[in-house]
DNA sequence: CACACACTTTACATTGTGTAAAGTTGACAA
DNA sequence: TTGTCAACTTTACACAATGTAAAGTGTGTG
């Protein structure tokens, strides 16, 4: 029945994610995924059609263990725009590290495959709208910097928030978690605010 | 005689920046550089270790032809913490496009290569001693953000001037050059400055 | 009972890196 | 003039990883 299919399709993904995630971090050439999964190199190829199909299909089904789109909407349940602004700051800066690992394979799978490429750039576009939706419910708060006009703030905010971003800071720059989100926070209340909450 | 070495040396190093920089972008396998450079795939092994060790020496050559430590330091001779950090981000915003290519290489194969992660760890930690003296000159004058101490400040302006970031900005967002200066110019004064020009 | 389907097994093509070793050439020295 | 050395070429091969192809196995359902 279809229900095998099914499983052994969600096993070789749980076993791709597994090894992506694993520590020290494993190698995920199509017969390591195979191994994971206690299955054949060649049903790998049965359920995808290249290493690109397996690791999209691998990001769409980490995003479902996730709730991804569920935990960035919270963030537009918050009142004002500054609040709006803060709660999705923080849902994706905690959100990145969950997703680090398959992020950097797509996105390193991007120099050469045009479907990895189009599928990292279409999750960029929705983040965007993500940073747009909270720019500009500042700005309709009259709380957006004059500095910046909503296009201009947006992208900022988007550059602000990549995932290269998080890896320079918790990477090269040695920041915890912790310190990253607050850095995160401080640094878009300077940018972003119209009247920045100074330090006492 | 040395001079043919030399000379066929240098060829390959040309032939291989020729490559990287050209319109459209073009592949730099061993064979593609050799061809490009009219000798033999073999030849290339003969003055170079493997790929790795040949990119890394692309890279200073072209450092050498962008006689890339003269133009930072220029940025030293500015009098005041302002202009000092104005100049220094100007300089390596406009040393980032000469230098893109060849970067998003050595990046791209820091992920398998020890040799070439190297390698650019040490230009990056060059590049950060640009950012912390900077940083320091600002804070020298008094008129650092008291938001940040000066290795915050480092950092944060340390992952905004990533190339990741250019890429981003001129890239996704779709900015001119001169737009990314612009907006370095503006962040960089909002986030560092201890009393931040403001807009008219 | 058979046959359909999911999976395995085996084998092979392809691409690019890197190694190995024999052959060629030209400049310079005896 | 001849010999030799170094730089370079030519040819060949090993290796890793992806991807294709096709025959074989085993099991559950009609």
């Amino acid at each position: 029945m279809s229900t095998t299919h099914t499983n052994t399709r969600t096993k070789i993904l749980q076993a791709t994610l597994d090894l992506l995630f694993s520590e020290p971090p494993a190698k995920t050439r199509m017969s390591d995924v195979a191994t994971q999964a206690g299955v054949s190199r060649q049903a790998v190829y049965l359920h995808f059609k290249n290493r690109a199909d397996l690791l999209i299909a691998a990001t769409h089904f980490l995003d479902e263990k996730l709730d991804t789109d569920a935990r960035l909407a919270a963030s537009r349940t918050a009142q004002s725009g500054r609040d709006r602004l803060q709660a999705f700051v923080t849902a994706w800066g905690n959100y990145i590290p969950e997703i680090h690992r398959i992020a950097k394979v797509l996105i390193s799978m991007s120099e050469t495959d045009e479907a990895a490429a189009s599928a990292w750039e279409n999750r960029m576009q929705d983040m965007r709208e993500g940073c747009a939706a909270a720019i500009d419910a500042l700005n309709a708060d009259g709380t957006l910097s004059p500095d910046f006009n909503t296009e201009d703030a947006t992208d900022v905010l988007w550059t602000m928030l990549s995932v290269h971003n998080w890896e320079h800071s918790t990477g090269a720059c040695g920041w915890s978690q912790k310190k990253y989100l607050t850095m995160l926070a401080l640094t878009t209340q300077k940018l972003f605010y119209a009247d920045p909450v100074k330090a006492p």
